[in-house]
DNA sequence: ACGTATAATGCAAATCTTTGCATATGCAAA
DNA sequence: TTTGCATATGCAAAGATTTGCATTATACGT
């Protein structure tokens, strides 16, 4: 596999970002460089960058994936459908859960970005006064 | 919130597909009856069921969300991402590691649908095969 | 250095999904 | 029944993502 101009540009942005960036914000960074390049490209490399484990690709419920580098240990997240609040996780609270999925099931995992939507403490809190009120 | 003929229309198709269907799989069944029915009225009713917690949607990496009725309890999903393949899982082997989660976190995940990406027992082994034959 | 196979890219079209706005519909109170 | 309100729907446009095909660039063996 030869090295791609624009995957070393999206490796370059999204660790200068720290941070999960749409497909877009992607694009539009990378245009400072490379101004022909075209959205198809884009996500074609960002798909093979995900195949190679390198970042991270989810679906955290704002309608347009978001993309992250996976450099820095692997990481998951919680967010909170009330008020889109994102917690972070570490990996060290999901590893046993995904080895004993592993030995269960013979499957090899591969999955390295869990996001898990639920409602978070603030939130919690407001439905009980909200109820309380009433 | 008053009941939707077209929500009625997808859970009965749900309900007697039993599998995982995509959006225009829906939109399709479902114009049998209602013939004048939008897609965007199908989406929109799919987005309702699933944050009633009824449906689950789901990206099983085949490039377009998939739906399923949750009223035969919870489970989840391995897929294969070499052949595809789609294994289910029993909400039980979740359980616990959602119950960690949730109070290390004070977080009440409400995700009712996990699928974990990854290479089943197949192809693990054709990957050793074809590493042997070389 | 040369030729070839493989992979990356651009472009345009297709597909999938969301959204704004106007309209229609059902439900509850009057 | 009628009225008012909230919700559901249709329609069209916008946005997000994928894909087929032709072209270009790169790596690798010779």
């Amino acid at each position: 596999m030869r090295a791609s101009s624009v995957e070393q540009a999206i490796l370059e942005t999204l660790s200068k970002e720290h941070s999960h960036l749409t497909s877009l914000q992607v694009f539009e960074e990378i245009r400072g460089r490379l101004p022909a390049v075209n959205q198809s490209t884009v996500y074609r490399a960002l798909e093979r960058l995900v195949e190679q484990g390198v970042v991270s690709v989810s679906d955290m419920g704002t309608h347009a994936a978001v993309y992250e580098l996976l450099t820095d240990g692997r990481h998951h997240h919680l967010v909170c459908q009330k008020c889109r609040r994102v917690m972070t996780i570490g990996h060290e609270d999901v590893q046993s859960f995904f080895n004993a999925i592993q030995e269960k099931n013979h499957f090899q995992i591969v999955t390295n970005h869990l996001i898990l939507f639920g409602i978070c403490d603030n939130c919690q809190e407001n439905v009980e006064n909200s109820r309380a009120e009433k």
